[in-house]
DNA sequence: CTGAAAGCGCTTACAG
DNA sequence: CTGAAAGCGCTTACAG
């Protein structure tokens, strides 16, 4: 790269002038059209790269009307389940030379209201969408007619058929209440419930409905609500732990929660996997680091984010299909927590 | 907002005329320009709300020269330290008005390149970069070159002076060390050495220097080099405790490998805290909760992204001032897995 | 305080 | 395969 002249800024005219072809040649280049002929195209390229030029995006996003760019809304960083989701999906982005415009809501309305508005400012390409709580649904109305096409993903909006990508969540944990279950457990208590939270309820839902397919009846004394945090966890561990007649096994609503129970359960002097089983949900890369190693649900969240990208660039091609869908079917990963390798000893 | 309106594209012109202003007029409103009579720009938002108009950055980044989107290059997600740091780092950008453009390296020198270029291509008003590993000092040089305002994130460019944040490494780790010696402990490890990258060097640097402050003659089996990870924490925990002659207490090069470290004793059915004396670095917010609680250096991720945002923000209102520094001295954060709280019993 | 005019650097039909 | 021309929607001196 010439050092000199990188300081003024060149343009496509520059580089049409020094080349001795036309503006629009140039322009074709720079976007590898198959138009021009390969000698020209090598020459073009040779001269832009001497003159030290710079792509300006902004001059073609206006001319275009759309950039090249993807708004990624997250609800909880602080959650690596959602980490692990935007690090699939952002390194698939970039594979397809998109950039991922990050915003974090912190489950805050106004700012994914104040995020989104700016996304579409940015004539953002399109939006890949992991909603705050309680985001309405007319935000579905909002998005469609900005004309900005999107992918949801974990949460799903009642009523509206979207782009979405997420997991098989009242499945899931239906299986990790009959690993419980199957193991002997018949007290079985569920941390994270959280009435304003759809997939919180639906967990909720494959808990209990599990629990009455095998004859047992739900206690709702063992239905903790929790803030979904780590501090939720634990906190929510030790109110079932102060009860008289305690639980002898426990599904937590996810991983984070799980730890947050484990770490109250250490503090007590408890094990778990001895005194009590415990199982979570998501499978994030954590949990195998837990003491001891967590007993989960793997969801995939990497794999998760690459199909919410995967999908989001099919729907740029293809404005006009019909809503796909993508539901992960959860996996078992026995580790410790639950208790299954003592048993099997 | 009215929706019919809104689907086909109103611009400030449409503003203009309708509300019987210049289209000078109307962008001086939508700056918040001082210069406009305030009936007249209350009319102006008025008119420019009932067409629904959307406001087009790309227009006015390609005749302004800058854009409101600020560069994030971060290099490892899957450490949470990163990412509570680009949490406080967004979330000061987001209240100044400003986008994040986010882009995870994963220690890739490539994808360092390429998105540094895209954000040039954006014209990105500013980078915050927590650079990838074995990055060149040449990298200072092009981003001058390139005339775009840069800060500096926990690993500094040798031989160059940039705006910087960090922690003191070397301090942070003594006070670590120090605090096992005044335990009693005199045999002590340290997990995370990795020589190609600067800050485990500094790091084990303190480690070492302090056991001579205190007469203690470090051992180079017990300086155990391992990827930066919770696998490295665990392999390398596994590594020191396969020794013959084992150490008392570890420091480790931070909570990742602290808890990786953690795992493997608790599979060994070995108790930090009684067993083994662990310290990590960091303070992320799950450290807390590691069973058992982790004894660790709090460096406050989240307060230096936030002021790494308002670093960057002070230089793109001041280019010319002299280079500026930040560097956070950490704090001792003394939990269970040191088994100070067991001493003084 | 407000308006008329120029121009930022691209892309895209349209000719040839 | 290549060129001339128009225009995307803003902002910014410059007048008044």
């Amino acid at each position: 790269m010439n050092t000199r002249q990188s300081e003024e800024k060149v343009t496509i005219t520059d580089i049409a002038k020094a080349s001795g072809v036309s503006k629009s040649t140039v322009s074709l280049v720079l976007n590898n059209s198959p138009l021009v002929r390969p000698a020209t195209a090598e020459k073009v390229r040779a001269t832009a790269e001497q003159l030290g030029y710079v792509y300006n995006r902004s001059a073609a996003n206006l001319r275009q009307g759309v950039s090249n760019v993807i708004g990624m809304v997250v609800n909880d960083l602080s959650n690596s389940f959602f980490v692990e989701l935007l690090i699939g999906a952002e390194r698939k982005m970039l594979e397809s030379s998109y950039i991922t415009l990050l915003a974090h809501t912190a489950e805050d309305q106004n700012v994914q209201r104040q995020v989104l508005a700016s996304m579409r400012e940015h004539k953002a390409a399109g939006i890949i969408i992991c909603p705050s709580f309680e985001t309405p649904a007319e935000l579905v109305t909002s998005l469609r007619q900005w004309g900005l096409p999107f992918v949801t993903v974990m949460r799903a909006f009642e009523g509206e058929e979207t782009d979405f990508v997420g997991a098989d969540n009242y499945v899931g944990i239906q299986m990790a209440t009959q690993h419980l279950i199957d193991l002997g457990h018949k007290d079985i208590a569920f941390i994270g419930r959280n009435s304003t939270y759809a997939v919180s309820m639906e967990r909720l839902r494959g808990y209990s409905d599990c629990l009455e397919k095998n004859g047992i009846t739900p206690n709702t004394d063992w239905m903790i609500e929790t803030a979904i945090s780590l501090a939720g966890g634990k906190d929510g561990m030790s109110r079932l732990l102060d009860q008289t007649h305690r639980p002898t096994g426990v599904v937590c609503y996810n991983d984070l929660i799980a730890t947050g129970a484990l770490s109250e359960l250490g503090n007590r002097g408890l094990k778990a996997g001895e005194d009590m089983a415990i199982v979570g949900s998501d499978g994030v890369a954590g949990s195998a680091y837990c003491s001891p190693p967590l007993t989960t649900l793997a969801l995939e969240p990497e794999h998760l984010g690459e199909v919410a990208s995967e999908m989001l660039l099919a729907r740029l091609k293809n404005p006009d299909a019909p809503p796909m869908k993508y539901l992960l079917k959860p996996k078992l990963i026995v580790r410790d927590t639950c208790g299954a390798k003592r048993a099997n000893r």
